[in-house]
Order: structure tokens, then C-alpha cells, then sequence
DNA sequence: CTGAAAGCGCTTACAG
DNA sequence: CTGAAAGCGCTTACAG
């Protein structure tokens, strides 16, 4: 491949012309901007990202960390960020800390980021103390999803709100004996989500004036698996909810199927 | 942070020791790398991967390239990659070129790889013959996951012989009616797999003597969805098939779900 | 508006 | 086994 001194011998300017030029920045005459443009697709030059990095310090990339991928949550959350950030001329590394135990797999590196990204993306991912000052201390942007952090520009939904608004949707519709499934939150992401959400329920029902009794609020795992389970624990009482509030996408998924599975009488 | 000029005088030698002793590079003897370690975790230090790149031309990193993120199969593709490149020691820039429609949403642009990787990793991506070429000229290494493209490596199962083998398993257990969700593949994906799973049903099949009637064979999307439809088509037959084999396991995910659906009478 | 030159921070022959 | 020096290929003040 071809060099920025290549393109500035065809042109007949300086490398530092180039440079200019090709980046759209002001000080350029337009036909000397011209020239270079031609002569660069001629040569089919491309910058070295790495050279243009170590010279301006930034790369271009943006860190997105996510504690699963393979989850459908995480997945869309990926996909949307991805295609935002190359709407915007960014490129994505992807750093899965893949936790499916208790203890997270991989602790996050300041090296993992370190002069290789211009800012990170953390998405719902419970962070040790020390992963946090250690992002902090890399001196980039860091934007949280779903998380508040301390210090640190988050993006995310009011958990209370959003449950409360959604109850009250089902309790205007005339039901009163509606079921809850929230539960555990997933081993390396956010714990304040679930207890929010539950704590959203409890207020749109005790607003309405309805009891909620200790079967109609499932604790279950944060899973379609999790959802399957509660659902059909709940379509298998004498006495059915006549409407379900779940807590998360993805155990809804898992409460439909619940609710598709043969053998139960039609409710009401 | 600390530059490797730092490191060299705080341990007494040169910076090309340095670059030797961290590596762990031979012919630097143990006293004198052991000096370099210590100054160096001392000064926090860290080598600037932008500044090493420009001197190596190595990255370290590989990109991933994906059709889509958000469908079960490239999200464990992702999964697995993204954990073993990480175990030795390189980093994913994910490429999504996100298509949900029959035209690609983004064409493969060499700026996306140029300088930028030190492989690529292509999974069951169709790709237009221009791109094929333009990632051959990057001259770094191309492997392919799902289709085989002339010139790179390949990592595939045999398409024909793994449905071939899940059919005459399911013929050893006494099945003979037997029936194939098969379909159309996703657009930006590979397109041989397809046909190639039916044709190994068909020949397994046909060497057991059996037939196979059109309404045996059902041509859905490659999808959970498109599983669900077939399922449930083959579940409304008057005599339905004893057993199903299924191309994918998206589909097979839908298949189950239509099994699940209330409202049949039992097999059999 | 344009250029010469320093500098980004490493690695790699080449000598010794 | 170790070092001096060139080089990787850009960008960015600084002059003009």
C-alpha cells in the first residue's frame, strides 16, 4: 500500500497537505484539496490507523464490554451500539468478560484498553471496585448502560417508572389479581434492576388499593428458563392471575411459552 | 503512564533490552531481565500498542466478522471466538454488517481492516466476489466459518453427512415417517448448507427405501419462526410424521415450540 | 494557505 | 548478551 509521502510527491505538496486535506480540515485551498483527493484515490491510499494514532492519540475504536453476549438482551444492545458507532466512523472492540458462574471469568485488564480506544462502552456489568478506578484512571470517556456509576455518564430507563406504568396499564383494564415475575439478576450484571422493577409492581398495586399476596410475585431466574418456570408455576394454581406483569424481555419470552404449553384450561 | 525511556533508566539499560526483556525474548540474561521486570511493574509500565503496532506491523488484534450479532448461532460464534482469541492474548474488533434485508446494509470496506488486524475471522458471511478480493489483498490470514471460499482456510461440519446421520438415526429407531424442516437460507449468509442438509435427509432416506412425499419436506425460514410454521404445518396434518429432523437448531427451536403449542391431540 | 521538522513510542536489524 | 540508531507512517505546532 501506498504512503502519505507517495500521495504528496504525485500531488505535489508536502505530507503535512496531505494530512490536511484528506481529513477535511480547514487551511486547505480547494484546489489543492482537489489535487490531493485525486491523487490519493489514484494511489488508493489509505491512513495507517496505527501510525495516525500514535501521532494524534486517538484510535478510532470504542471499547464495548458486555458480561454475555450470547443473551438476547446483550446481543441487540450490541448490534445497536455497533451500528451507531460506524454511523459515526468508530470501529468496536469487543470485550466479553463472559461470566456464567458466580465469579466473573475474566477481570477486566487496563491493557485490554489501554492507547486502544478512545472511550468504552460498559453495558450492565457489575464492576469491582477496582475495575472501576481503573477505567477511571485511563483517562477516556466511559458511558454506562443500565448501571449507574458514580463519575460516569449512564444511559438506562426508570426500573420503578417503567413497572409502575405497566401495572397501571393492566390494573385500569379492570384486573385485579395480577402476578408479578421478577427475580434474580444475572451473576455479573446489575442488581439494582430487579428490586426497582419489584419495588414498581408493589407501588402501582398499594396506589390501587389491591393486595398482593406472596404467591403473586415470582422470584425467578433472569432467563426465558426463569420465565418458564414461573409462568407455569402460576398457570398450574386453582386460582389463575388474570394478568402477568414480567419483569424483563427476556423472561417474558419464557412466560409465553409458559402459557403455550398444552394441558391448561383456559383462564377466567 | 510511563513510556519504555522511562523503564530503561529506572533499570539501568537500553529501551531495546527492555522491548527484549518484556516480550520474553532469548538472549537476554535472567539478572538483567529480571531488573527490567521489576522497574517496569514498578512504573506501571505498559507498552503502547498503537506505537508497537507502527514498529511490528503485528496488532494483535483479529476481527470477527458477522452477518448478524443478535441470532442465537453468530452469537455463540462470537462467544467462542471472542474467548479463545482472548486466551492468547488478542483482541476482537467486531464487524457486523447487520443485514436484515436481501441487500447487504454495509459492504466490507477495506478501511475497516486496513492496518488494523492481524487476521480475520469471516462467519458464514455470503460475500460479493469484490470483497473476497479486497480481503485477499490485505494479505493477512482469512478463515471462514460455514463456507468454504477458494484460497482461505475453512472450518465447516459436512453439511450432508451430519443430517444423513441424524436421519438414519432416527430410521434405526423403527421411523419411516419421517419429515424435514429445511428452508431457505438467512440473505447475507453462506447458501450451500441448505441444500446441502436436505440432500443428505434425501439420501438417507432414499438408501433406506423409503419415500419421501412433498409434504415430508418443508421449506421455511431459517428461523425459530419459520421452525414454528412448519411445526405447526406438519402438526395440523391429518397423519403426521412420527419424527422430524430439522436443519438448523434455530429451527429445531421452533419446531419444539410448535410441538408445545396446545390444541394437538398426541401423536401416534 | 503551505511546508520543514519534531515527535508520537515502540521494534528491529546491525554491530559489537 | 546489549546498545545506538534507523525506521514504522502519520499529525501537529510553529513559521512564514
Amino acid at each position: 500500500m501506498s504512503r502519505i509521502e507517495d500521495v504528496a510527491l504525485a500531488a505535489g505538496v508536502s505530507t503535512a497537505t496531505v494530512s490536511r486535506a484528506l481529513r477535511g480540515l480547514p487551511k486547505v485551498s480547494a484546489e489543492t484539496r482537489q489535487r490531493v483527493l485525486d491523487a490519493a484515490a489514484e494511489a488508493r491510499y489509505i491512513a495507517s490507523p496505527t501510525a495516525s494514532s500514535l501521532a494524534s492519540g486517538k484510535t478510532g475504536v470504542v471499547a464495548v464490554v458486555v458480561p454475555y453476549v450470547t443473551r438476547w438482551y446483550f446481543a441487540h444492545l450490541i448490534a445497536g451500539a455497533s451500528q451507531m458507532l460506524r454511523e459515526h466512523g468508530y470501529h468496536v472492540l469487543l470485550v466479553d468478560v463472559g461470566d456464567e458462574g458466580p465469579g466473573r471469568e475474566m477481570l477486566l485488564d487496563s491493557r485490554l484498553f489501554f492507547k486502544r480506544v478512545d472511550a468504552a462502552l460498559v453495558l450492565s456489568l457489575r464492576m469491582h471496585p477496582q475495575e472501576r478506578e481503573m477505567l477511571g484512571r485511563l483517562g477516556f470517556p466511559v458511558v454506562s448502560v443500565g448501571v449507574p456509576s458514580a463519575g460516569w455518564s449512564c444511559v438506562r430507563i426508570d426500573d420503578v417508572g417503567a413497572i409502575r406504568l405497566a401495572t397501571e396499564h393492566l390494573i385500569g383494564l379492570g384486573h385485579e389479581r395480577i402476578a408479578f415475575v421478577g427475580g434474580k439478576p444475572l451473576p455479573a450484571t446489575d442488581f439494582t434492576t430487579p428490586g426497582d422493577r419489584e419495588t414498581g409492581f408493589r407501588a402501582a398495586m398499594a396506589d390501587a388499593g389491591l393486595p398482593v399476596r406472596d404467591w403473586q410475585v415470582a422470584n425467578a431466574a433472569w432467563t426465558p428458563a426463569g420465565g418458564l418456570e414461573a409462568g407455569l408455576s402460576l398457570l398450574r394454581r386453582r386460582q389463575r392471575p388474570t394478568a402477568v406483569v414480567v419483569a424483563s424481555d427476556e423472561m417474558a419470552i419464557g412466560v409465553l411459552s409458559a402459557a403455550r404449553e398444552p394441558g391448561h384450561r383456559r383462564a377466567r
